[in-house]
DNA sequence: TATCTTATTGTTATCGATAACACTGGCAAG
DNA sequence: CTTGCCAGTGTTATCGATAACAATAAGATA
């Protein structure tokens, strides 16, 4: 009770101590005897003290607040990232805040500078591509930054993820080896989400080894079970038709598994269907899709451990690449040549 | 540049004013004419400086946070009323910070307490249901606080919602016109969702006036995909078996009627399927899920809009009750007597 | 001309904590 | 018996802003 109005003057004059040896009994800092210590956290805990962090984090120059931003929380996989971050956050007795850059470096930019008012104990930002300035803002000031989902070879400071175009050289191996020669990529507007450019010119490098070239279907919607559908319909008017359709991820991919079945194909008879990051959709299908797990939960929790102690000031490890796996699904086959169309 | 050691005197002595002036300036508060103010800004906006929140925070006992609760950010729902929210406060000038409890009262209790110390402008909690105490030290901060998602006669402060238990009824009562006479409901282990209990009590309060009875199916799993499909298997081992599944949600559901089909039962001719929310899964559907269209992205705007109000001082109205609307999709159909099976 | 406004600007105190330093008294070493 | 050290505690200054009040100058009023 009161809890608004108790402060730590408060606190020490119940106690019959100074400020100080309040201060210093909570934050459980050396300098107060144990019967002291134990006298004041009781009498602080009787009255609902509670430190205001504006006041502390204004003394100390910095707070027990990491921000973070991701492009979107409608898209499962930052969801679950920040899951993953957030226990172990919570955990070292760090606050988390979250901001949405909906894929805008520009919007990701202006984020940075106002987070930096708060003094925070480190920032997390996705990926690895970031408006010029961000950078050098970041750096200067001499904060833990981690870039986490993405990898770069010069980090700002500590990274992990996974390399996006690997990924997508591996999928795109694995079904040219399948037999498939018309691979056609459904994603969104480009620029917009430099991971999923990456992915696809890993594919598209894959491809061009067997002589196969990747055409580009792209939506100007938000990432959806729709965009993959409508991506999916408009994949078919292509001439020729391609033979296989590797979607952004796993819920475009079965938006766009359900434009085929609408337009009469069967999957994977007629046409293969590949996503990405192995969403737990996939645990319910039929068929399920082919697709590449990523390690979404305990990329989060790895950087998270990364930062607690980077905050505490021990540096180790700064850069961590997680492996992913082509899950081969029920959505593609091995292609016969009679399968193929004439190129 | 420099950003992180620019302050306010600074900048007053580089414009050759006091601190107080260049406050004012930047705050667009009264007390500067209009030259000095506009030399102020220049100069400011050139040296790159951004004053600090936690200063200006603790100076003015508020600051421009606006702290959220939610049960999960997995659930869409919850992305979607944040998305909502979001760009209203942001364009207000307000900060957002987002807990999510895991449904659980004594986190979000927990959470309340330590997110106090913060001061911030105003609090977000999801559903009406809180642990004992929160209630009483949020009213007694007598800081703005908003409750959305359900609805309460009584609420804290300000409250944005729907009515669960009608929308439940009116789910119930449109399956019992289609004949339907031994429902089962598909959620997860009960106290955890509040909001889902409610609907469920609808449901059974809609089929009991056709001397129905609704059983029930829980699951200790996260409200999921698999979920809905382990769920939907248990309930088809119910003897009698249910004519109508009735999911939590539409992912449950559409998890759920995957489980129907794997059965090698057909939807809707063997067994009918209700979800819950209208997600946009539901868009690429064969069949569309019969469903309740619930506003979420109206429902975090129309919040926010009243947050800043109320943040500003502008009391209106406390309390907002949205409209949902029964979707009947092809995933029921009218029940045939013959169809029934003798009870 | 003397006085009163009013607009503009500066000064000082304060927000609630913590850092840095100063002070005690008791005990061990010489 | 004195000195020195150290653990335990208090005092003062500071973090970076803003509130409250004080001061100034220019114009309005009588």
């Amino acid at each position: 009770m009161e809890h608004s109005t108790v402060k730590i003057e408060d606190v020490a004059r119940e106690a019959g101590v100074s400020a100080m040896s309040v201060s210093r009994a909570l934050r459980g800092v050396e300098g107060v005897s144990e019967a002291t210590r134990a006298r004041i956290v009781e009498i602080a805990e009787r009255m609902g003290y509670a430190p205001s962090r504006l006041a502390g984090s204004l003394a100390q120059a910095t707070s027990n607040l990491v921000t973070i931003s991701v492009p979107t929380l409608f898209d499962a996989v930052f969801a679950e990232i920040i899951g993953g971050m957030r226990e172990t956050l919570t955990h070292a007795g760090l606050e988390t805040m979250i901001e949405t850059s909906d894929y805008d470096p520009a919007r990701e930019a202006a984020w940075v500078e106002r987070m930096i008012t708060w003094s925070p104990a480190a920032v997390v930002l996705s990926g690895t591509d970031h408006a010029p300035g961000t950078r050098a803002l970041l750096r200067a000031t001499g904060m833990p930054v981690m870039e986490v989902w993405d990898t770069a070879k010069d980090p700002i400071d500590l990274c992990v993820g996974i390399d996006h175009h690997v990924i997508g050289r591996e999928m795109g191996a694995h079904l040219a080896l399948l037999g498939y020669r018309n691979p056609a990529w459904i994603g969104i507007t480009a620029g917009r989400d430099p991971r999923a450019e990456k992915r696809r010119a890993g594919l598209a490098d894959a491809f061009a080894q067997v002589h196969a070239r990747l055409i580009e279907i792209r939506s100007d919607a938000a990432p959806s079970f729709e965009a993959g559908y409508d991506g999916a319909r408009a994949a078919l008017r292509h001439d020729p038709r391609p033979d296989v359709l590797c979607f952004l991820n796993d819920h475009l991919a079965f938006g766009g598994m359900m434009g085929c079945e609408d337009a009469g194909l069967s999957v994977p008879a007629d046409i293969g269907i590949a996503g990405f990051n192995g969403l737990n959709i996939n645990n319910v299908l039929p068929r399920r899709l082919t697709t590449s797990v990523t390690p979404r939960a305990l990329m989060g929790k790895t950087a998270a451990r990364m930062l607690v102690a980077a905050i505490r000031g021990v540096r180790g490890e700064t850069r961590v690449e997680m492996p992913v796996r082509v899950e081969p699904g029920q959505t593609t086959r091995p292609r016969l040549t009679s399968d193929r169309p004439a190129s």
